[in-house]
DNA sequence: CCATCACATGCCCGCATGAATATATATCCT
DNA sequence: AGGATATATATTCATGCGGGCATGTGATGG
């Protein structure tokens, strides 16, 4: 299962904050460090990150560059967290932690 | 907006492995041990880490320290990630791949 | 009790990472 | 062209974190 490194992207909160910037749409770098209490090149560089590792798209307009969310690594991380979906239904559903429902392995269920 | 270390937890890549081997239910730290590489008090500090966040829960038996997944945290992970799924549909339906960064596979939409 | 098993903790080290400053590159304006 | 604006990169430093070994703690069995 290739997992990508986008929960090592994910797992700066000032990454996280500037990709929340971005859902309502580009914005451009100096936006983004208002938006922030970074530095512009502490900005940078984590945009940087960002579109390399395809989170971010990049669009130049004159001197100014555009950066906007690209959906797809999102979805990598979305779907590998999918698989846990059931866990917290159960969490709500039954108080109990005797998730012995499945796959009683090695693993020896007291009652 | 109050946005959990669960990404920070994420971000490691055995631990990752560590919860991926948890899916199917309850497992001992040795069992642990055995589905990877680590050494045995890594696994430990891991799932410490991994406890004290809430993402697996801790049960004894005995001399056993049984470990299962707790999906609430999960769970927050996934709605924060849930605000990007509109891009990634917008992302095979429009967007040209004029962002000049990658390899368009498909240039263009069909003539 | 004592030896052993199962697990946790403490200490240490090497490396990756984040942040700040300074500087480089590109574009716009006059 | 020259200067200002917008952004990127380079360098440096401090800190954090993963991962090893040794050791501590609790439970089991003889």
């Amino acid at each position: 299962m290739p997992m990508p490194d986008v929960f090592q992207l994910l797992s700066d909160p000032s990454r996280r904050h500037l990709l929340e910037a971005l859902r309502d749409g580009e914005r451009s770098v100096n936006d983004l460090v208002d938006s922030t209490q970074m530095s512009q090149p502490a900005v940078s560089k984590k945009l940087r990150l960002l579109k390399d590792s395809g989170m971010v798209a990049l669009r130049k307009d004159g001197r100014q560059h555009l950066y906007s969310i690209r959906g797809q690594p999102f979805r990598e991380a979305s779907e590998w967290l999918g698989f846990y979906d059931r866990f917290w239904q159960e969490g709500l559903a039954r108080m109990d932690e005797l998730i012995g429902s499945e796959v009683p392995r090695r693993s020896r269920r007291k009652t």
